[in-house]
DNA sequence: ATATCTAACTAACAAGTGTTAGTTTTGTAA
DNA sequence: TTACAAAACTAACACTTGTTAGTTAGATAT
């Protein structure tokens, strides 16, 4: 069910406030203060503040898993594998800057949805390390510890949304190119 | 000025629990009752809740700006300097693991040491830039954009305090090798 | 014009917030 | 044992929190 209308300003505005402060140090007040009315009013459109932190992790963690799937099922090597994933976290983390923060910072404050937010999260690096335990088997990748790479990949993926939106005019295809290229080939001459 | 005796175990308390739950959602009373004693009994040793995290966040960033003139002032080449840096990151994460995550989580909640802490981050990216620079001046590293390079060194290296903790029995030497290998030299044969 | 719907409003609540003041307990040294 | 400092306590404060109840303004449809 997508909401519509005004409850995706509220969202919106969440999110953006969300990122700054981080979800438990933005009051409803904040919210209501930033869209020019007053708090009690966002109750018309929304359950609680919980919603709203809830449906900006939620869609978000869902579209990687999406993501993931198809990149799963595509019949390819692990490192092509490895760079679809690069531009897909590219690619949503550049059009949810906000929310990413929240992903990011804020999950521990989700209350009915943190199993099932847990869960993704897990799947999802379940998923990587195998691609990438694949990738040392098949004698693409170098002989070092899975976890180190899982790690290092993982790190640098999900700080994105802090760069992207640091770099104005950022040619995003470029980005994504030069990008792969550092965390796949290296930087050493 | 060294804190001591019964403040240490407060700041102590506090990077545990702000570690958990960022800054704004631990309230004095979480953590007195981690403490088991009562709220208004923190106020003999500590002057307020953003004392204990200026603390915590200007001491560990200081710790990387010295560790940062160290390396700028060793005569070696660029690629060693990161070497070095990846040392600095993997040996004060290792020792700091939940004061990391207020230094990275929970800066913007800094009041009167905001500014400054901002600048000590900025000389440490722009030290960081410069090193990255001279290093592909130098045809040590290879012609990329220098920017790239330095966020995903940066992002990886700021995360390690989430990761090292959740390998039990970490070999930190192995691990610091491991990761300067993934960091500098890729991983595609 | 009347009714309906949407989305704003005012007012208030119970609970929780950081912090202070003043007091009592506890451990140590004289 | 007495004196003193360290560190705990109880009680309370002023303010902020998320949220609810009930009401009002403005647009749209009958």
């Amino acid at each position: 069910m997508k909401p519509s209308g005004r409850k995706i300003e509220i969202i919106t505005t969440a999110s953006l406030l969300f990122k700054e402060k981080g979800y438990s140090a933005v009051t409803m007040r904040d919210i209501a203060k930033a869209m020019d009315i007053k708090a009690a009013s966002l109750y018309n459109h929304i359950k609680s503040k919980q919603e709203l932190l809830s449906h900006i992790i939620i869609s978000l963690a869902e579209e990687f898993t999406t993501g993931m799937k198809a990149v799963i099922n595509s019949e390819t090597s692990s490192i092509e594998k490895l760079k679809k994933l690069v531009a897909l976290h590219v690619f949503i983390s550049s059009n949810n800057t906000q929310a990413m923060a929240s992903l990011n910072n804020d999950w521990m404050h989700l209350e009915a949805q943190l199993d099932y937010y847990l869960q993704l999260r897990k799947d999802y690096e379940e998923n990587l390390r195998k691609i990438i335990k694949d990738g040392i088997k098949n004698n693409e990748i170098i002989d070092v510890n899975p976890e180190v790479v899982l790690f290092s990949m993982l790190s640098t993926l999900r700080s994105l949304y802090v760069w992207i939106p640091k770099k104005e005019d950022l040619d995003i295809e470029q980005f994504t190119q030069d990008l792969t290229a550092v965390l796949l080939s290296g930087i050493v001459k």
